[in-house]
DNA sequence: CCATTATGTGAACTGGACTTCACATTGAAC
DNA sequence: GTTCAATGTGAAGTCCAGTTCACATAATGG
């Protein structure tokens, strides 16, 4: 896992000086590039490499932007497209966002704008990759406990409750056994305990949405 | 759980004209309608009452939309947002889809395309909590294991994999471990293998887009 | 007040998931 | 064929989450 890997970005362009122009731009500024000329070109070179950055024009022949972007995000979600166009429009705009765009530029761009907004793009990805990591970890882990979970559904239901509540409720003998559980559940910030009462976090409560989602499927 | 209750919409505007239009056409189409005069007072209706739908003006005096969209999205994730507004821009657009609302639309609006856009979202949402059917326990405890979730994505990834490829591929010095999850993936149904190559099945396909929806959920 | 119940701590123990090792096959390369 | 890598099995060992126990302190109720 090496730090600071130089990033792939895909130009995809219709128009030659632009992709040209773009190509100058970015290698100057250290990043790694490719170019396509189509919308087909760009889903072919994002399915056989790996980049970290597709720039989309909006408008251009063979398979538009638009389109492109959703097949894009199809093959590859993790992978971040900007788009660029030369008719800006609100619709558009929306659609792309839509669609899993990371941003929505205006032609002719500026350069130093469409490198803050590279730079950014990027930093959003890795700040989301580690934070997700941590928080995946934590959920998975406390969810693997079927009296963990059934602490988390409790607690959703009845909203707070004390100790010898959950303990009954529960069905359990060792009171001990539940403040264990209590203990590693309040460790990863999934609930939370005031005057005597345990009740969800926030995350907690969204950890279980996600619960009753995965239950539902369950019936069947 | 019932099947078509009737939603709740909260109408945001600071016009009151607006707002009675806004609410004889919800509510003649089938919705439940609230209001709120800012972007304040729908923070606290969102936050004593549950709604499904927020429409919200972007241009209001005390609070503004965008700032109210974020806030709202803050104390209900789960809740869609969708904004209205006189001065439909570009970057308002992006703005707010990146904010996190459903959706984003010119005034005045157009009836049927409003009714078709929240008709849409419910939709969504609904699609959103649909999904598809898991073993719960199964499956938790199968995630439970970062190296099996790390064997998951890479199957998911790559499609179909041997075992040196995938021993290399998580960096592990012993194929023994490997082979141990591999054997506890496939007493879940959740890889097979073939011609000494190793693949997802439709369940574990299932699991992995699950775990990917799972990270985007906790990263609100 | 005392008795009883609720809440909590820390140490010792347990079980089973996970790892490691030693070795057996099977396949591919030459 | 022979050799080496790839794939696999089963037993033994390790490790740590989870449990249990023994006991301490705080609240509550009569």
């Amino acid at each position: 896992m090496q730090a600071n890997k130089k990033k792939r970005i895909l130009i995809v362009d219709d128009e030659k000086v632009i992709r040209a122009n773009l190509s100058d731009l970015l290698e100057g500024n250290g990043y790694l590039t490719d170019t396509a000329v189509s919308g087909r070109q760009a889903i072919e070179k994002v399915t056989s490499e790996d980049f970290d950055i597709v720039l989309l024009d909006l408008m251009m022949p063979v398979m538009d932007g638009m389109e492109a972007l959703k097949e894009i995000k199809k093959i590859r979600p993790k992978i971040k497209v900007i788009m660029i166009t030369a008719f800006a429009t609100v619709e558009g705009a929306v659609d792309a966002m839509k669609s899993g765009a990371s941003d929505y530029l205006p032609k002719p761009y500026v350069p130093q704008e469409l490198l803050a907004t590279i730079s950014r793009v990027i930093d959003e990805a890795k700040f989301e990759k580690g934070l997700k990591r941590l928080r995946l970890e934590d959920t998975l882990f406390s969810l693997s406990s079927p009296i963990r979970r059934d602490i988390l559904m409790l607690l959703y239901s009845k909203g707070s409750l004390r100790l010898t509540d959950i303990t009954k409720n529960l069905e359990i003998d060792d009171h001990t056994k539940v403040i264990f559980h209590l203990k590693t559940l309040k460790e990863f910030r999934m609930i939370d305990h005031g005057e005597r009462s345990y009740h969800l976090t926030r995350l907690g409560e969204k950890i279980v949405e996600f619960l009753k989602i995965l239950g539902a499927y369950l019936s069947e």
